[in-house]
DNA sequence: TGCAAATCCGCACTGAGTGCGGTTATGGTG
DNA sequence: CACCATAACCGCACTCAGTGCGGATTTGCA
């Protein structure tokens, strides 16, 4: 074994593991810095290993790749939403659920993630790399959350309907998400970003909101 | 300008844009050889370069890159996809002109297409740069293809709705075929693929074939 | 036929990423 | 504390992707 590859211990209780934590947000922090001072093109992965003194050789066993950097919690954020997920209250649907666990995945931790996510948010934008590990990380984050779901309510999903409630659910709220974040550059504007996500939530939940109400009454009007 | 982008004549007249897409089209079916014979990986742009008989060099005036090889009818499809959406029937709502357009997208032209579109299939699983690629596409896609329809249905559908609509019908459709595909390894069976995808669309668009009969009948049972 | 533009492509370069192997630091054990 | 197995570090050399430059060649058109 290489090196863990995730760093995943939630209290790295050896100094090794402290150390290696430790540099890994080092490298996160130097790289959002240089990002940000010089571009993300122009950074190149020796000049962030510098920043981080560490060997250009060795940033490779913190992080696989430049993107990588940008999304060092990613795994986090799923596990977030798939615990959202386990403790369900007892009348919950699988839409309610489904809501609330994909509303955990959007909190930032602390001000460096949320610096991090508006930076990723620009960057998920204009770096075409960026984009593509985004939305891998997206489809993998939305298979985990179907598999969660559909176990979480056996009655009701099979796997296959579960992924697709779940894709319907974060493929409706990202792209219209796109849509709102694309007409102005609010992308500097942590409350108005916070705005977009909540009225592409309420735009893309709309029908399904109507569907789960539909056993309980008859909505008033009818147009899409 | 260096090069048409994407040589995007429907009919090249000229004798160099006639000599252009064929050079063209012995890149991608060099490609296809020596991705089945090789694999991916291992296959270098150097080496598809000279199975096509043009210099390193000039590959990249036809490709940006080697992912791309893989997706040379990419925008023919979502012009296909647009055109169905333009041609739409009076009395057809939104979601069944999206449909209409959808299934646009999966039909292969030629037995090349077919032969790549399979090729295609197991690479997007099995090479993460290839996946990324893919979803990129799907979403240009999306996109292009709410802001048509968004065109078709000014009452009915704003841009953010639209948006919101096409992100859930191929969010679901793609997230549901994903777990049918993975279940068995039925990537070289044309027809299980075809079936997949149908049971893909059937499942995805459940909900919405009961939402948009609301207008007219209710739906006789209320379980998701 | 001749010219302007498009195309081809060799060369040199940068940067990502990997394998190897020697060196150093760490954690556990006696 | 000494010792050792192992994990981590990281320099070096390498392959490959991708780009800029500039000269040679081909094509379209008048």
């Amino acid at each position: 074994m290489p090196i863990c590859v995730e760093c995943r211990m939630l209290w790295p209780v050896s100094l090794r593991e402290r150390k290696r934590a430790r540099i890994r947000q080092t490298l996160v922090e130097a790289a959002i810095e240089l990002f940000e001072r010089d571009g993300y093109d122009e950074t190149t992965i020796a000049d962030i290993a510098a920043a981080a003194d560490i060997g250009t050789r060795t940033f490779f066993s913190y992080f696989a790749s430049k993107e990588e950097l940008l999304f060092p919690e990613s795994d986090a954020r799923v596990r977030a939403a798939v615990e959202a997920i386990e403790s369900r209250g007892p009348d919950d649907g699988p839409a309610e659920v489904l809501l609330r666990a994909l509303r955990k995945v959007g909190e930032d931790s602390d001000d460096m993630a949320s610096r991090l996510a508006a930076l990723r948010l620009r960057l998920v934008r204009t770096v075409p790399v960026v984009r593509g590990r985004a939305l891998q990380i997206q489809l993998d984050a939305q298979r985990e959350i179907a598999r969660n779901l559909a176990e979480a309510f056996p009655e009701q999903l099979d796997e296959v309907s579960a992924a697709a409630l779940t894709g319907a659910f974060i493929g409706a709220i990202t792209s219209a998400l796109q849509v709102l974040l694309d007409d102005t550059d609010k992308l500097d504007d942590p409350a108005a970003v916070q705005e977009a996500v909540r009225r592409a939530t309420d735009v893309a939940l709309t029908p399904w909101l109507r569907a789960s109400a539909w056993t309980v009454e008859q909505p008033p009007h009818g147009t899409a």
